[in-house]
DNA sequence: AACGCGGGGGA
DNA sequence: TCCCCAGCGTT
């Protein structure tokens, strides 16, 4: 099949010329100067849909704070959350902790060399299965991401939508046939700088590029039409509404933060309590003021603490690859003296009230102080919100 | 097969 | 500012 439609000469070219231009430019990243297993697995984790230059200070943060897969499997949860915040795509680095564990109590705290238990490590699907084997332990498995799909279908032609499941069962297929023996994770890797530094989405350098004399696409004109890729439905507009709350009393200079549920969304991470602004998530952006604060404070109380409005105080956007978030922050003062004499958690856990829209209940508040934030895991746009909050009041 | 899941960089 | 980047788990 493969040979039939691309000629041996044509792989062969292109193979040999890819592995001679990688030897001449590949780049000094920190997971390339030691062949260990384990900082392989952290870079290809981190790596997935995230840029290799946002990736490098987390990389080296996350090795020193957790140098063995057996110091990864026993720290908290927590730790490795506040390790990979603003990282995004959170279950990323719960399903690596929890495949730290996997590989302590399966395999005597070594990543496995064979394909079978790789593919069964939490978070290790197909791309990644070939990227450990072949980067780590130089096997000839094919590690097909969206730049080898996109330097592939360029060079070979290929005008099969790359979003579709079928097209990668076949780049997989050509990918391997490519592999020259013995040279899988130099040539991996070399397909994946290749996409990310030459043959690039928008404005690929085909002038410098090793295998333009072969490259099928630009020999027809054709290689900003290539790969082609049905496009993703636009993310659907939520308008929320957030309260900031100053403590009052014992709480003074602290803000009310609460913990997200267990499963979903940013799954056990931090953020200020914040709901709908109306029934409909794409309406409520013309809520007025007044009533977006009242609808706060009445959640508020649900959840067993009483405010005061003090008035809007910031908006900020969240955007998911699937939900694009207005939100409209509001300041607030407790109002100590009708607040649960026992304390918030309790009482909130108390009486069970559906004030969290997702459908679920947050999983604790808690009052914090700027140097509390070092702790907790909060999602980007609730670490600008506290940040210009905890600045301002430097400020004064 | 379709959907849920963040955040950053470049034009 | 707008547009683009995409592997894995779940259902």
């Amino acid at each position: 099949m493969i040979e039939e439609k691309w000629s041996e000469e044509s792989r062969t070219y292109f193979s040999t010329e890819l592995l001679s231009w990688y030897e001449r430019s590949k780049r000094d990243l920190p997971w390339r100067r030691h062949r260990d297993p384990y900082y392989i697995w952290i870079s290809e984790i981190m790596l997935q849909q995230t840029r290799v230059d946002t990736v490098i200070p987390y990389f080296h943060r996350f090795i020193e704070r957790f140098p063995t897969i057996a110091s990864l499997a026993e720290a908290p949860e927590e730790d490795v959350l506040k390790c990979w915040e603003g990282l995004g795509y959170y279950s990323r680095a719960r399903n690596l902790q929890a495949a730290a564990r996997q590989v302590m109590e399966r395999h005597g705290g070594q990543v496995p060399r064979d394909k079978a238990s790789v593919a069964a490590l939490k978070g290790v699907g197909p791309y990644t299965t070939g990227a450990i084997l072949s980067i780590a332990f130089d096997q000839p498995e094919p590690a097909v991401d969206g730049n080898v799909m996109r330097v592939l279908s360029r060079y070979f032609f290929i005008e099969e939508d790359i979003m579709k499941t079928g097209t990668r069962a076949l780049m997989e297929g050509l990918a391997a046939s490519l592999i020259p023996a013995g040279r899988a994770a130099d040539f991996n890797q070399a397909l994946m700088e290749l996409g990310a530094l030459v043959c690039t989405p928008k404005a690929p350098q085909c002038l410098t590029c090793p295998v333009m004399a072969h490259c099928s696409a630009r020999l027809e004109g054709a290689e900003l039409r290539l790969p082609v890729k049905s496009k993703a439905k636009p993310p659907r507009p939520e308008h929320r509404i957030a309260a900031l709350v100053e403590g009052e009393g014992d709480r003074e200079g602290r803000v009310l933060v609460r913990r997200r549920p267990d499963t979903g969304l940013l799954a056990r991470m931090w953020e200020l309590p914040h709901v709908l602004a109306a029934a409909k998530p794409s309406e409520g952006a013309d809520l007025p003021d007044g009533a977006a604060m009242s609808r706060l404070a009445g959640t508020l109380a649900e959840e067993g603490a009483y405010v005061r409005p003090e008035g809007p105080f910031m908006t900020a956007e969240h955007i998911f690859s699937h939900i694009h978030w207005y939100m409209r922050v509001f300041r607030f003062q407790e109002a100590a003296a009708l607040s649960a004499l026992a304390g918030f958690a309790e009482l909130a856990v108390a009486e069970p009230q559906a004030a969290y829209d997702e459908g679920e209940r947050a999983e604790e508040y808690r009052w914090i102080t700027l140097e509390d934030m070092e702790e907790l895991a909060f999602p980007n746009v609730f670490l600008k919100i506290l940040h210009q909050y905890f600045n301002d009041k430097q400020q004064k």
